[in-house]
DNA sequence: TATGAATGAGTGTTCATTCAT
DNA sequence: TATGAATGAACACTCATTCAT
C-alpha cells in the first residue's frame, strides 16, 4: 500500500507521535477547508509544527491526505476483521445489516475527516486511488458477508446490489453525523431499514 | 433568488446572449475540473469572450456557479411544475416513483454540471446556498407530492423519509450517469425499486 | 525557435515595451546573480512590475532566460550578417580576426548580460539549449568564414580548429570586459594575437 | 589559507578520515549538480554521515567548498613543486609548456571536481576567493617558470602574457575531459601548440 | 562528539479580481 | 460596454542551518 509514498517511517516514539499530530491536523484542516482549500502551511501551523517537518515525512500535500486515507483505510479494514470474527452469517438479515452498518456509522461520527474523504464523488479525491481502495474494501467485504448468506446468486449480480446499497449508504452518513443529536437515532434505523427492505427480496432465497 | 448577488441583469437581446455563452462555458468547465479546479479565464475563454465580461455579470467566481445553480433550480422548478399539472397522486407508488425520478434522472444525464453541483456533500459547494436551495426544492416539491398521497401523517415525519430518499437519489445518480449503457437501466430500475420498497410501507396507509 | 516557449507575443506598443523591460531587468538579474540565484521576484522588482506580469508573457523562469538568450542570438545573428555582406573572405588572417572577434568583443562590452549566458561551461546554463544554439552559431559562421579561405581544408578538422579557437574567445571575453580601461586595448589586441598565430600555420595554406 | 573558515581542524585519525569522506562526497555532487544545486544533505548522505558532522567540520556550504578548493589548491602546489624540482627552466618553450599543461590536464581528467570548480567565470565560485587563490597560484608559479626564461622583460608585461595564457587554458581544459577518447590528445596537443605560438614571440628573447 | 529531526525564510508559480483603455 | 493586461496574495515545496538528544 502506502510505502513509497511515505519519505520516512518514523521509528522513534517522538516520530510517531508526530506523525499521528500531523495526520490529526490534515484530518481538521480537510473537514474544514477540503481537500483543495486545506493547504500545508495551515496543517503544520495546526499541529503546531513548522512546514518543513510535514514535508519530513510526506513528499507532497497529496501524499499526506492518501496517509490519512490509507489510516482509515486500516481501521476500516480492522472493524470488518473484528467484523467477521464475530458475525453469524446466517443470522437474519436485520442484524447482519446491523453488524455492517453501526460500526461504520459510529466510526463516521467519531472521524469526521473520513467522511470528507469518503463521502464524496466529486473533486480531486475523485482520481485519488487510496479514496478508491477504501471504497472498494468495504464494498468487497460486504460482498463477501453476503456471498455466504446466498451461495447461488450470480457473483456480479450480488456485486452490482452492493454497490448500490454502499453508494447509498456513503450518501446518508452525512445525514447521521449532521443530524441532531435527538435524531439520529431514527435516521440510522432509517438507513438500515431502506438497506433491509432492498437487499431482503433479492438476497434471501 | 438571484438579487444581489448578480451585477447586472441583462435586459437586452446581446446581454441575454452573453450570459447563456457564460453559464455554459461554466457547466462545462466546472464538469472538466470541478469548482476548485474551474478558472474564471478559462470560463472567459471557453465562452470566447474576455474575463472582464464575466465580472461585468457576476462579481465573483462564486456568484458565476450560483447563477449557474440557480438556472438548474429554474428548470428544475419548471419540470416539477409540468410534473404536477400531469401527475395524479393517487396512482400507485411506483407510478408516481417513476415520475418524479425518471426527469430527474434524464436531466441529471442532460446536463452533466448539474451532477457536478447537485450530487456532492462536500468542499465549497458544501456552503452554497443556492446548492442547499435546489436540493431543498427538490426535497419540498416531493413531499407536496407524497402529502396528497398520505394527508394523515406527520409533516415532519413525512419530511424525514423524504429527505432520506431524496439523499439516496442524489449519491446513486452518478452511478447511473456513469454506468454503461447497456446497464443503465438496471442501475435505474434498482433505484426505484429501493425507493420504493422504502418508501411503501410507512408513506401508504 | 522561440515560439512555445512565448506565451503570448505582445502585439501593442505597450505590450512590446514591457517584454523590453521584463527582458532588461532579467539581464540585470542574471549579471548580478547568475541564473540560480536570480528570481522571479526580483526581475518584477526590478522592472517596477508585478510578478504576475512576467508570466504572462513568459510561463516559467527558464524560459524568460531562454527569451534572453535568443535575444542576444538574434543580435549576433545580425551582427554576422553584416559581416558576411562588408567582409573580403581573401583578406589577411589578421584583418578577418579583426572583423569577427570586434563586434563581438563591443558586444560583449555592451551586454554584460551575454557574457553571464555565454561565458559558462558550467551550471544550469550548460544544459540550455538556448546557449548552446548561441555557441553554436558563432562557430558556424565562424567556420563559413574560414570555409572560404581555405577550402582545401577537411570540414571536420577546420572545425575543429575553431571550436577550440571559439572556446579561448569565449574564456578570455571575461578578461577584457573586466579589464581596467587603459589595459582594455592591449587584452583585446592579445587575445586577436593569440587567435593569429595559432590559427595561421593551419588555415593559410 | 583554511583559517576562521574551519570550525575545527580535526586532529584524531578519525577526524581526519571524516573531513576526507566529506570532501570526497562533496567533490561528486559537485561534479553532478554543480555548487547551486548540490545540498548539504546529500553530500551528508553521499558520506554516510549525518548533515550535523558536516557542520561540526565546516561552518556553512560555501566553507566546504572552499575547503575543496583549498584541497585541491594544496595539491596543485605540490604538483608544481615537484614541477619545479624537476624542470630546467632553460629548456625550450614546448617543453616547458609540456611541463606545465600535461600534469594540470592529467590532475583535471583525475578530478572532475576541479573543473567544477575552477573552470568558471560565473555565478557564486566568481566570488569565492579560494578559487581566485587557486587561479592566482597557478598564475604566479607559471609566471615564476617564465621568469627564469627571461629574466629581462617587464614583470607586469609578463604576467600579462601568463594570465591570458592560463585563462585560455581554463577554457579549454573542459574540452579536453569531455573530448571522446580518440580525439583527447589531439585537442590537447593544440591546446599546447596555441600556447606555445602565442608564448614564443613574446617570451623567448 | 555524532545525530538527524526540526526549522522557516525563500522559491517559482497560479489565478481571482481590477481597471485603464 | 467590452477588453485583457496587470496585479499580488497565496500556495506547495526546498534546503541551509540549528540544536536537543
Amino acid at each position: 500500500m502506502s510505502d513509497n509514498f511515505v519519505r520516512r517511517v518514523p521509528q522513534g516514539e517522538r516520530g510517531r507521535k508526530r506523525v499521528a499530530l500531523i495526520l490529526e491536523a490534515a484530518e481538521q484542516e480537510l473537514v474544514e477547508s477540503g481537500y483543495d482549500h486545506m493547504t500545508t502551511n495551515a496543517v503544520a501551523a495546526r499541529a503546531g509544527i513548522s512546514i518543513g517537518s510535514i514535508y519530513q515525512f510526506y513528499p507532497n500535500k497529496d501524499a499526506l491526505v492518501t496517509a490519512l486515507a490509507e489510516a482509515y483505510h486500516a481501521e476500516i479494514r480492522g472493524l470488518y476483521d473484528r467484523l467477521f470474527a464475530e458475525m453469524n452469517p446466517r443470522a437474519p438479515l436485520p442484524e447482519l445489516i446491523d453488524h455492517l452498518v453501526d460500526p461504520l456509522v459510529a466510526y463516521n461520527v467519531a472521524k469526521p475527516g473520513f467522511e470528507s474523504l469518503f463521502c464524496s464523488t466529486l473533486s480531486p479525491l475523485k482520481q485519488m486511488a487510496a479514496v478508491d481502495a477504501l471504497r472498494a474494501e468495504i464494498i468487497d467485504r460486504t460482498v463477501q458477508v453476503f456471498a455466504a448468506l446466498c451461495p447461488d446468486m450470480d457473483d456480479s449480480r450480488r456485486r452490482s446490489y452492493i454497490v448500490i446499497a454502499v453508494h447509498a449508504v456513503e450518501a446518508l452518513l452525512p445525514l447521521v453525523s449532521t443530524a441532531k443529536p435527538e435524531e439520529r437515532a431514527f435516521v440510522l434505523s432509517e438507513i438500515k431499514r431502506m438497506l433491509q427492505v432492498y437487499l431482503q427480496p433479492v438476497l434471501s432465497p
